[in-house]
DNA sequence: TCCGCAAGCGGAGCGTTGTTCCGTTAGCCA
DNA sequence: TGGCTAACGGAACAACGCTCCGCTTGCGGA
């Protein structure tokens, strides 16, 4: 953290400022109308410029999707020990702040598959999330654990994934209800 | 079904034959070494054909996957009942069969997603997956429900999208559990 | 105010993949 | 054996991710 009157890193030109809001803008518009699959050249028309661009600001897909939703995401991260404070119980605390997870990933189509992905281009997502996240809800866990609510034998990083995995193609089918899915898994978390 | 002495429908050509039973053997070497997403190309060098005696055959990917995996999602499909018949409890004749499931798809590298694809060319894929094995499962669900073993708000459709999606991305990271999710999932189906 | 330079831009173009289409080949039956 | 046509093969087209390089333009210095 630099407190100096001048940045170390040069300012960058004020077309390049003015690209990047435009790529965040213009993305954020094409996740909600096409997910986050949209095609790299529909997200340079939006915005107005050439695909070179974007891959010059944002060279994967993963970080233009990071960038467009980490204000969201780390809503999510600074929720979590709010949630632990103010709620009846730990395992309360845990609930609800998963359900705060699902109704993030279940509103951006695609993110939940993508998040799964494999695929090499999803990597630093993938390594967001997790970098993000699992901290809290490990947080969540064991003030649940210490309070005898929950099994002991569930890491963070396998309940976010599965959490995740459960929020893919939420909304595809009214027969699928990813929040009763997601629910059923919490409650199995219990001690009996 | 037909008992006549002879086909209705023609027989196909020797090499439609042949070039089918080959089809099916490249496609099946192919999942296994690429999972089910390998190139139609890929597919068609391993069998010696060209691209478009596969379409001919298998006009979406969808099924050629059906067709590749049949046998086994019908021994999947027959497994319900005997288990039903042998296990002690239908609540272990449940988490028994699932595990079955879970077995068959945990060892198709890409096929759990491609179930849950919203692609058009998986809609078969999907479609026959939900024709033949909600039936057993809801077999299975009502036995429990009937035990009073398992509570009565999860219907088989969910439940198996719900198993089918915990197993996306099984063996690819150590630290993700398919097999401890699901055992979650069902344990909170029980009653308590 | 003007100049020069390099940061930044745009989009043509390449590689990969799915899918179609049609000229050619070769089973099958009379 | 001859001919009909089912079936084949792969060229060709479309969509997409990503790169690369010639051109533009913002900006600091004179």
């Amino acid at each position: 953290m630099d407190s100096g009157s001048e940045q170390p890193v040069p300012r960058k030109r004020a077309d390049a400022r003015r690209n990047e809001r435009a790529l965040l803008d213009a993305a954020a518009a094409a996740f909600v109308t096409s997910g986050v699959d949209v095609p790299v050249r529909d997200i340079a028309v939006r915005a107005g410029v050439g695909v070179g661009t974007i891959y010059r600001h944002f060279p994967t897909r993963a970080d233009l999707i990071v960038a467009v939703y980490r204000h969201q995401i780390e809503a999510c991260v600074e929720a979590g020990p709010a949630l632990l404070a103010d709620s009846d119980t730990p395992h309360a605390a845990l609930a609800q702040w998963i359900d705060l997870f699902v109704d993030f990933l279940v509103t951006k189509h695609g993110l939940a598959a993508a998040l799964q992905s494999d695929d090499a281009a999803f990597q630093t997502l993938h390594a967001y999330f997790i970098d993000r996240l699992v901290p809290v809800c490990d947080q969540l866990l064991d003030a649940a654990v210490a309070a005898d609510q929950i099994r002991t034998d569930m890491d963070a990083y396998g309940l976010l994934r599965g959490v995740g995995n459960l929020c893919i193609g939420a909304g595809s089918d009214p027969r699928y209800d990813t929040r009763r899915l997601v629910e059923l898994l919490v409650a199995g978390l219990r001690v009996r």
